[in-house]
DNA sequence: TTCAAATACGACTATATTAGTCTTGTTTAA
DNA sequence: TTAAACAAGACTAATATAGTCGTATTTGAA
């Protein structure tokens, strides 16, 4: 249904309440706060650190906070870190090979491309600044 | 992953056909030229017909036809059709109430709801007349 | 030096959605 | 009357998403 991950919500949600807070913030306080489930918010943060967007501290005072300015971090960076890629169709993915059930016999690689590229330039443009 | 169905894909690919073609078409006709599942494409011949999108007669030389020329067919109706709506969240479907875990506790209801309507905008600027 | 509270990480299970199939009925021109 | 087409709903299979579990590591403080 062209819907965006769970994930992608609880990292909006999460990102939007550490900028806010700007100090050190632990995955257990947004967990209990919104109700997202400990263990899967714990793999997105782990995730947006991988990827640069949060710096943490482990041991007892640890936490998350964010290591850009919101407006640095788009919803881009966010869906293709949790979900890979912003792929519209199986063939968009950025890789050469389409393994599609339509073979060679596709005649709207070029149409759908060009919305891809439309989504991704959306999806680029908006960023954590447009939500807090 | 925020994708398009495979439904969206085949109707874009009838779609796309029938209009080229100008004529009749059945939907055996697409299905083997394509290899889409004969019985899901028919289902989906049917609901763009429901819409008005399409026009069929029945019968043996019955099949499928335009009912709109390709720039009055957008990309938003064929989705709406296909799936109900565009909601990128459960949330933005267009009803009131929402039922999504996060209950009350949502900040991002309304950031997310301007990305709706910048979606929605694109899929209402894109139609047929783009994949011809 | 031990302990509690935090991050880190991979494997696993449950649930929901999507894709595809099957069956039966109706229409219509030859 | 029959073959070829649309019509429609129930069902099953496959896949993707959401969520859980277990274990390891780090670190400040009692």
């Amino acid at each position: 249904m062209l819907r965006f991950s769970k994930k992608v919500e609880y990292a909006l949600m999460a990102l939007k309440h550490i900028a806010f807070t700007k100090e050190v913030v632990t995955a257990k306080e947004i967990s209990e706060k919104y109700n997202i489930p400990f263990e899967l918010l714990a793999k997105i943060l782990q995730k947006l650190k991988k990827e640069n967007i949060l710096i943490s501290t482990q041991g007892i005072n640890g936490g998350y906070a964010l290591n850009k300015i919101p407006s640095d971090i788009s919803l881009y960076n966010i869906v293709t870190v949790l979900e890979g890629n912003v792929a519209v169709t199986e063939c968009q993915n950025g890789e050469t090979v389409c393994t599609c059930s339509l073979h060679d016999k596709c005649t709207i690689k070029d149409p759908i491309g060009m919305i891809q590229k439309d989504i991704e330039e959306l999806f680029m443009r908006k960023t954590i600044s447009d939500f807090v």
